[in-house]
DNA sequence: CAGTGAGCGAGCTTCCGCTTGACTT
């Protein structure tokens, strides 16, 4: 069966919806995104030879490379459809390449939006090959490679084996260790704020409360007290009602970053959990592409929408509009991320899946809708004893617009906005006040990263693409420069000063503040490299690097430059900060004296060691004068920047003996994985937030030996006489077969107590004969 | 890397952006 046409798109979902489309003598396939890449065991950049480029096709593209070569030498026309960015230009002239297209038989075509019409029109007006598109993707991906391949050996050298750095990440960090440091160095300042309330009566005569503020605070308690004080003998009218209309409008429809943002805030969904939620919806036809940087609605989805709104809540409620990307570097290739069909208020799904999609769904929506109307209404309350006044502020909505779908949320919300309908004031009305209260408030410092929040500012800046912010966010967690973390808050004192008819009563009350929930912070590691870098690469460094080559990229895109002459412009200076840093910089450990060791009376100090940070008492020196130093790991949660001799010295008391048992010795100590007891070669994990190794009992060590020797029978579901080396275990994802050291999946169908050595071997075969994958993990 | 931590020292690590599944002990 040989089709005429073959189109080639980079994602296959995509290719099923557009064969669709097509039908009759179009086949449509996928490249599964880029089909080479730059050596990964060389440098993969020639410098000497003007910074040729040595690409080669990855293991796991060769199987559809292959099929694609294939496919496209029996069709008559080939229709290479990447997307129109700078990637999707490279990844159609990688095809050109490596399928050896000929000319005549190959057109380039382009749509940002997956329907009918766009298709159609696309496949009427190709398009050559934009070279110098692809000169421009060339050069970012040698500057990348250029960067991360010459930066990350420094720091083996300098810092720490196995780190990394490059253009993206070492930024992302840069902005985490900064607000770090902002956070420690924030003073807070406290001053008092004044409320009052009145009683008032509403427009049915009923008593209620009226809310008013002083406009500024009191720096001082004297003041504070003193304004209290003159408000004893008051009298309180209405100086001035104002009401002025306003207006809000809608929330642009979604790209990654903001769909990112908004379910972190919602649905408390991480970056990536966002992804493959929304990449599930993607694969079903639900949504459009979830990795875009657009806020463009194709004309189709604005239509369709203009018919929900008007038939399910009136035409007064529609306001067809096209939004303006206005992110840094923005690409477009696709339509923002919406509903596939916009007249499905709902989906079937997991509930996970079902959430993102109403999100989704309500945002596009409101994206359509007019805008919300309100007044805000400001009264001034006059003081006769006082020039001060009070001011209160009501807001109403008029007309709903877009709230009645859909509000926004923002990060780190303030005391609650007050949405209140204030009671009808007259100028010159008197009122009566019920108390005053001026309460202690401190300024706030910087808030810490979320990932969501970290995205956005990376967009704002310019740096990453939709389709590496979640793995911007894993990968820098993963080589220990950042923890995403829950941290309690510390308590602290306040004051509240009352007045309440004539008498004035103070207190000192406690509340606690600084409460993080999943918030990133650095690692000492993340600290240290940071420093390195910052100091050794300042311009790589710089926040507005990529900006900077961005600018540059785009100059070869337009054919305006050269881009090796860019790249050799950017290199030339760049190896020399380079072969600087290899030469002449210090090593970066962070060393930092603690005191002295009251038993030995030898230095203690901390530093950043081959594993991670470590505590050392001792020099090291001399083999045969000088004594081996002692060593220790820090805990989770300790860093060197804050560590105290104390602390430091506690560190020694482990690995701790606490007894013996069956004639074995006991020992406790903390590992990779936390707090265990060691036994007959044996490791036991103590309970969390339950045992401390440092006062952990003998009986209590045996306590937990005897519970997991009980544990690991139950563990055993089967073994086998006639083959020792193969048992049937029940493990975290249910049961398995293992068989010298490998494990074997069981399928769902069987139970395992009834499997025979016979149906184990066959599993353990069948596996064999099945294309075997080893992981990364694995192999690590 | 579930007890580590100079020294000897081979060979390893690493980037960013396109795309999906595979598969974890």
């Amino acid at each position: 069966m040989t089709e005429e046409n073959l189109v080639i798109v980079e994602s296959p979902a995509k290719a099923k919806t557009i064969e669709k489309f097509l039908g009759g003598n179009f086949l449509v396939k996928s490249s599964f995104g880029h089909i080479r890449d730059l050596d990964k065991k060389e440098f993969g950049v020639d410098i000497k030879n003007h910074y040729a480029p040595q690409y080669i096709i990855s293991e796991d593209k060769k199987k559809i490379v292959s099929e694609l070569k294939k496919l496209s030498q029996q069709a008559k026309m080939v229709w290479i459809a990447s997307d129109e960015d700078r990637e999707g230009e490279a990844i159609a002239w990688h095809l050109a390449e490596v399928l050896e297209l000929k000319e005549e038989k190959t057109k380039r075509i382009v749509f940002h939006e997956i329907t009918k019409d766009a298709i159609l029109h696309a496949i009427e007006n190709p398009r050559p090959l934009n070279r110098s598109l692809v000169d421009a993707q060339q050069a970012r991906r040698v500057l990348d490679r250029l960067v991360g391949f010459e930066v990350s050996p420094v720091l083996w050298k300098k810092v720490k084996p196995s780190l990394s750095a490059g253009r993206v990440q070492s930024v992302a960090v840069r902005l985490i260790v900064e607000r770090e440091r902002e956070i420690i160095h924030f003073t807070s300042n406290s001053s008092f704020k004044v409320s009052a309330i009145f009683k008032v009566k509403d427009a049915k005569g009923r008593l209620v409360d009226l809310k008013a503020e002083l406009p500024h605070r009191f720096e001082k308690y004297e003041d504070a007290v003193a304004f209290l004080q003159r408000c004893q003998d008051a009298a309180y009218s209405v100086g001035d009602v104002v009401t002025k209309p306003s207006r809000r409008s809608p929330a642009p429809p979604f790209t990654t970053s903001t769909l990112q943002q908004e379910a972190s805030r919602k649905l408390g969904y991480s970056v990536s959990q966002t992804m493959s939620v929304a990449q599930r919806l993607y694969e079903e036809g639900k949504i459009t592409y979830m990795r875009t940087d657009s806020v463009n609605l194709s004309q189709l989805a604005i239509n369709t929408a203009k018919k929900v709104i008007t038939e399910t809540l009136g035409e007064k409620y529609v306001h067809s509009r096209q939004y303006k990307t206005k992110s840094k570097g923005a690409q477009e290739a696709h339509e923002a991320i919406r509903p596939a069909y916009m007249d499905q208020e709902t989906i079937t799904g997991s509930s996970q899946e079902r959430k993102l999609y109403e999100l989704i769904w309500k945002r596009t929506l409101a994206s359509q809708m007019s805008d919300a109307e309100l007044e805000k209404t400001t009264v001034t309350i006059h003081i006769s004893t006082s020039e001060e006044h009070f001011v209160a502020t009501g807001e109403v909505l008029r007309f709903d617009g877009f709230l009645r779908v859909y509000m926004e949320s923002i990060d780190d919300e303030e005391e609650g906005r007050e949405d209140k309908l204030l009671p009808p004031l007259a100028i010159g009305d008197e009122l009566k006040c019920d108390h005053i209260d001026a309460v202690e408030r401190f300024s706030q410092r910087p808030p810490r990263y979320t990932e969501a929040s970290l995205v956005r500012k990376l967009e704002e800046l310019g740096i990453g693409r939709p389709s590496t912010y979640a793995p911007i966010i894993t990968t820098i967690q993963q080589r220990g420069y950042v923890v995403k973390e829950d941290r309690e808050g510390t308590e602290r004192q306040f004051m509240t000063i009352n007045l309440t008819g004539k008498e004035i009563v103070e207190k000192i009350q406690k509340e606690v503040f600084g409460t993080e929930k999943s918030k990133l912070f650095p690692t000492d590691i993340g600290i240290v490299v940071n420093d390195y870098l910052t100091k050794n690469f300042e311009k790589v460094m710089d926040f507005n690097f990529t900006a900077k080559v961005e600018k540059e990229f785009d100059e070869i895109a337009e054919g305006h430059r050269v881009w090796n002459e860019m790249i050799d412009d950017f290199y030339k200076p760049f190896h020399v900060t380079v072969e600087n840093a290899l030469n002449n910089s210090e090593r970066a450990n962070a060393e930092r004296i603690l005191g002295t060791d009251p038993e030995s009376g030898k230095p203690v100090f901390v530093k950043i060691g081959r594993y991670g940070p470590l505590v050392q008492i001792g020099e090291t020196g001399d083999k045969e004068t000088t004594e081996k130093p002692r060593f220790a790991s820090l805990n989770p949660g300790m860093s060197i920047e804050t560590i105290t001799l104390e602390e430091a010295l506690v560190l020694f008391r482990l690995p701790r003996e606490v007894g013996e048992y069956e004639g074995k010795k006991i020992t406790v100590a903390i590992g990779r994985f936390g707090p265990y007891v060691r036994f007959d070669n044996k490791f036991v994990s103590l309970q969390k937030n339950v045992d401390d190794p440092y006062s952990i009992t003998c009986e209590r060590a045996i306590e937990l030996i005897e519970a997991k020797r009980e544990k690991d029978r139950n563990a055993v579901i089967q073994s086998f006489d006639e083959e020792p080396d193969l048992r049937i275990l029940n493990g975290r994802w249910g049961p398995y077969i293992s068989f010298k050291k490998e494990n074997f999946k069981i399928p769902k169908s069987t139970d395992p107590k009834e499997l025979t050595l016979e149906a184990c071997r066959k599993i353990i075969a069948d596996s064999a004969s099945a294309p075997k994958k080893t992981s990364r993990r694995t192999k690590k």
